[in-house]
RNA sequence: GCGCCCGUAGCUCAGUCGGAUAGAGCGUCUGCCUUCUAAGCAGAGGGUCGGGGGUUCGAAUCCCUCCGGGCGCGCCA
């Protein structure tokens, strides 16, 4: 609601200053800083006054003057040396926010353009571990308010079935282990193998620490797991199937779905990488070298590819600056698959997948597999996007230059444009964490303000541990409120806290910050967090639900019959109404935030926003008491002011992932 | 060496396009449960926005430089 006065206002002064002053300002706007100065405001007559060599007090009054009606905006004044501050109509803002509240999202247009999200992405080898977590958190997060903000959506997760890491664990079962296809498939369907395997692997590293000439291992079981051949290649498939089934159900654990889960033994059998090369080179886009360092390789320059301005000098080393494409044993590197995959994504690569069912979300969503012949019918139509997310940790954004600077190359400007690197920070461990889950701290480890979380090395928490850990820890405040309450109900509080209390640690910190973490906080029901907001909503449904075993017949009309729209205007009049002003602005800025939330790529603002609205209205329950309010007319309007902010805070709570609970 | 990110209250972090008096949580201290649930509320204390220079009517925010920290730069992924 907001946002859509914001955006009217900013429109309308800009039009006007084109017809009065023949100048094309893009108009900043912002939240003056006290309630008194309005409810926005335009430092825009700074900026103008520069060009037109006037005071800026003498143009905004003149603008202020000359502007006339805006819809919503009830009047301007001219302020702090130069401002335009607006004074929103308070009545009709409110009824538009109890009309909109809560909405759902629009449905996407048949012709609206569509972004594919790709996120999670672990390693078929081991189990999920926190920083796993973030990433599909930050990725679903992200996808919901795309979806929110009407546009189509395809969720896409990709597993590195035949990759060096499912090759560790291979190497761990055939050659520690000693066990055969059928053996790993049988300990493949006993529960929490996804556990076994990280023990696994952490011992494969000390396998290859021990003695450095089984590190040959790892590259014949990769070539044969590549070349799918044999018990190797069958034990690979049997233990990233499982794995992925594991990640699937941990994920389902906190809401997140897929749309498709494309694997890199089809990128490979179904030969796009051979697609891409024939266009890379083709296009010039990389180059055979034939002397140097890279002799033999195929190389693709990073200076001339990404559109540097200055080529390299003569003094210049030509192997410097070049990323290797395929080396000169023939065989592609990641990048290069990497590069095949998101031009598969555009629909740029004259390929496509076969497709399977792998699974069914609790939701009933199917979540489709590539495959590689055969496949089923009645899938959609995946690929062929207009925009590309790849979620992916800040150490990958070389690669993920390299990947877009590919693109490029190719002479797809646009598609390369629409690349995006949603790059967001590790999670890693205080030293006092990484202690207590085991881990020898060296001294200078033990100096720094956090750990990084080594698959390799079995250090980390591993995310249903720490789910566990939630739904315990919130089980045992449960049980202290609610003895009465069955067990299921129980268990299913305790469930949606813990989710809450961990999407939003999770949620609430920034892209570029390292979450340094530690159970103390991740754990922590109170102040900034999940259970915060959940607890705001609970109180809010409280209210109502015992206004209904007090009187069963009431009925909350939002369409304002009650009370008297003089009435509501008085209640909301400055200053006696500011509060209950305030509270309705906050509600209505929803689309403000997630306008931003959108175009920074940070769902954290969403977080920002989720406990700033529970915080104003848990400030305002305790100020307030709704039921015992005599007059009738100022009861309805608590309690539509109420009912509005609960609805926008369940929303902004969906668009983190998290659901509030009935009771709490 | 080159590239990217970070440095804001005791701690952990917000601060979106440069805008009016720099905010929140935690921790500390003081109050508030006979009330729509205290997973809460109110109050107190806490700042050289890493240092220095510059641009600007205006800088935590932009530029330069220095200091401190993290990550990347492989015929690994």
């Amino acid at each position: 609601m907001y946002h859509v006065i914001e955006s009217r206002f900013r429109q309308t002064l800009r039009e006007l200053i084109r017809r009065r002053y023949k100048a094309d300002i893009t108009v900043a706007t912002e939240r003056p800083p006290r309630l008194e100065m309005g409810e926005l405001a335009s430092p825009v007559c700074f900026e103008l006054a520069k060009r037109l060599k006037r005071a800026p007090p003498q143009i905004a009054q003149e603008i202020a003057g000359a502007i006339g009606k805006i819809e919503g905006i009830a009047r301007l004044e001219v302020a702090g040396g130069g401002y335009l501050n607006a004074f929103l109509e308070r009545p009709a803002f409110f009824s538009a926010v109890l009309a909109r509240a809560g909405k759902e999202a629009v449905a996407p247009a048949p012709d609206a353009s569509k972004n594919i999200v790709e996120h999670t992405n672990i390693n078929p080898n081991k189990a999920a571990h926190i920083g796993h977590l973030r990433n599909a958190a930050l990725g679903d997060s992200f996808v919901r308010l795309l979806r929110h903000t009407g546009r189509r959506v395809e969720v896409q997760n990709y597993i590195d079935n035949t990759g060096v890491q499912v090759a560790d664990v291979v190497v761990g079962f055939v050659h520690m282990e000693r066990k055969t296809a059928a053996d790993v498939r049988a300990l493949a369907a006993q529960a929490r193998f996804d556990y076994s395997c990280w023990d696994l692997y952490a011992r494969v590293t000390q396998f290859y620490g021990e003695d450095p000439a089984r590190e040959g291992l790892r590259g014949e079981t990769l070539k044969d797991i590549e070349e799918g051949r044999g018990a190797t290649a069958e034990i690979a498939e049997v233990v990233s199937t499982a794995i992925v089934r594991c990640h699937l159900r941990t994920m389902e654990r906190l809401g997140v779905e897929y749309d498709l889960l494309p694997r890199e033994s089809e990128i490979l059998r179904l030969k796009f990488w051979d697609a891409a090369f024939e266009q890379l080179k083709q296009r010039g886009a990389i180059r055979l070298a034939t002397s140097g360092k890279n002799a033999g390789c195929w190389v693709m320059e990073m200076s001339s590819a990404a559109g540097a301005q200055d080529p390299p000098g003569p003094d210049q080393d030509p192997d410097e600056d070049v990323k290797i494409i395929v080396r000169s044993n023939g065989t592609v590197t990641y990048v290069g698959k990497d590069i095949a995959y998101q031009l598969w994504k555009f629909g740029l690569l004259g390929r496509d997948f076969r497709y399977r069912r792998f699974h069914t979300h609790a939701s009933g969503h199917t979540v489709w597999v590539s495959c590689a012949d055969g496949g089923e019918s009645g899938a959609p139509a995946f690929g062929k996007a207009d925009q590309v997310y790849n979620v992916i940790d800040s150490r990958q954004s070389y690669l993920q230059n390299v990947v877009v600077a590919g693109v490029r190359a190719l002479g797809f400007t646009a598609q390369a444009d629409r690349s995006m690197h949603f790059s967001y920070e590790v999670v890693a461990l205080t030293p006092r964490c990484a202690a207590e889950m085991g881990y020898e701290l060296s001294a200078e480890d033990a100096q720094r303000s956090f750990v990084e979380v080594s698959g390799r090395k079995g250090l980390g928490v591993k995310a249903d541990d720490l789910l566990d850990r939630l739904e315990a820890a919130a089980r045992g405040e449960v049980d202290q409120r609610h003895q009465q309450a069955p067990e299921a109900e129980r268990e299913a509080i305790a469930h949606a806290i813990a989710i809450g209390a961990l999407r939003f640690f999770l949620l609430k910190y920034t892209r570029s910050t390292v979450i340094a973490f530690d159970f103390k906080d991740a754990l922590s029901f109170e102040g900034e967090t999940g259970p915060y907001c959940q607890y705001a909503v609970v109180r809010a449904r409280n209210i109502f639900r015992k206004l209904h075993e007090q009187q069963p017949e009431f009925v909350l009309d939002t369409r304002g019959v009650l009370p008297r729209q003089e009435k509501i205007a008085q209640l909301l009049a400055s200053p006696a109404g500011n509060d209950f002003w305030e509270l309705a602005l906050l509600a209505g800025s929803l689309g403000t935030h997630v306008d931003a939330a959108v175009g920074a790529q940070e769902p954290a603002f969403i977080a920002k926003y989720a406990f700033q609205l529970a915080q104003a209205f848990n400030n305002f329950y305790h100020k307030h008491h709704i039921l015992s309010e005599e007059d009738a007319e100022r009861k309805t309007f608590l309690l539509l002011l109420t009912s509005a902010i609960e609805r926008q805070l369940v929303r902004a709570l969906q668009l983190l992932g998290i659901e509030a609970p009935e009771k709490m």
